[in-house]
DNA sequence: CCAACAGTTTAGGCTAACCTAATTTATGGT
DNA sequence: ACCATAAATTAGGTTAGCCTAAACTGTTGG
């Protein structure tokens, strides 16, 4: 039901409140490269589909079932990163616009078939936990590389950013 | 550039054709479940991409180009349902809805690695004949069942119906 | 403690893609 | 050859999702 628009808008109040509980139309705005009164307005609709609770001036926070939708989106994109890259051979910095148009194209039936072919994959080529079909979000352990002190030993788990370029700086070291 | 919606007006249209040069505003309306003023504007929508010489009372035939973006499309459509049933499993009747919603979706070089890794098909799960990357369409030969006489002897090469209950009745043949 | 400014919302507009109702065109049967 | 009818187009309207310009709010530094 939700649009292509809409799922996007998800994802990212989602992500932002990942860092902060309340997401402010600047930062909606800014992530998603629209102007202010466009998120604003998306805000009030998203509102009346009962996806997030809204204040004007104050922000906006999902509502559990604009969670439930969010994650969702998450898992269609971490699931196809992760089958790009397992069966069609792609790199981990080539995944992601590509999951990002797929991801509002697949059927929840298809992304529970790749999931299964892939046995249940627990994290995306980015080390990025995955969504289970009914919602569940697994939570990661570990800490931040900024932590550690010199001459700390540790595996890499997973890369927060996204650019094609840094990834592949990442991939030489 | 050309929009979900654009694409499958091109794919329509040239699906038309195959019947008959000139494609009528009618067919069009039917084929795509829209109004009759609807397929007009985007005819002349179309006539100014230079993806159709259109004249008005009288229909319209892809142009070259018009050609090259609509079997791009195919190309897409059928290459997706031989990955869908080849690599996870789905039925022959199970994968047109799937294909409708994501030839729009994959990139021209995401659907020319799944050509890759399927080595190259002819066609796809029902027989059509999959477009190749430069936009070659491989002829058919065979003929049509209807042709045959009693007592002939024939190997079924392709089914043009897509509706899932006759291809369910079809498989138990 | 209040004004400046960053952030937000309101107002008004645009485009793509659809629609219905009304009008115009093409055509086939007598 | 004409005209009834089916097909097509024109006219005008809607919705979603974006925009800019203008008005408003809330917070914070002096």
């Amino acid at each position: 039901m939700p649009t292509i628009s809409i799922e996007n808008y998800l994802k990212a109040i989602w992500a932002l409140q990942q860092a902060s509980e309340r997401v402010k139309t600047k930062a909606l705005a800014d992530r998603l490269a629209i102007s202010a009164p466009s998120a604003t307005q998306m805000l009030r609709t998203l509102e009346t589909m009962g996806f997030v609770a809204y204040t004007p001036y104050q922000g906006a926070v999902l509502t559990a079932e604009g969670e439930r939708a969010a994650l969702g989106v998450v898992r269609k994109h971490r699931l196809i990163e992760a089958f790009l890259v397992t069966t069609l051979g792609y790199r981990w910095d080539e995944v992601h616009d590509e999951a990002e148009r797929l991801e509002h194209a697949v059927s929840d039936d298809l992304i529970d078939r790749i999931d299964a072919f892939l046995s249940y994959p627990a994290h995306d080529p980015h080390g990025d936990p995955i969504p289970t079909a009914d919602g569940e979000m697994r939570r990661h352990v570990g800490s931040r590389l900024s932590q550690l002190a010199p001459g700390d030993t540790a595996v890499v788990l997973r890369v927060l950013d996204q650019d094609p370029r840094v990834l592949r700086e990442l991939t030489q070291l």
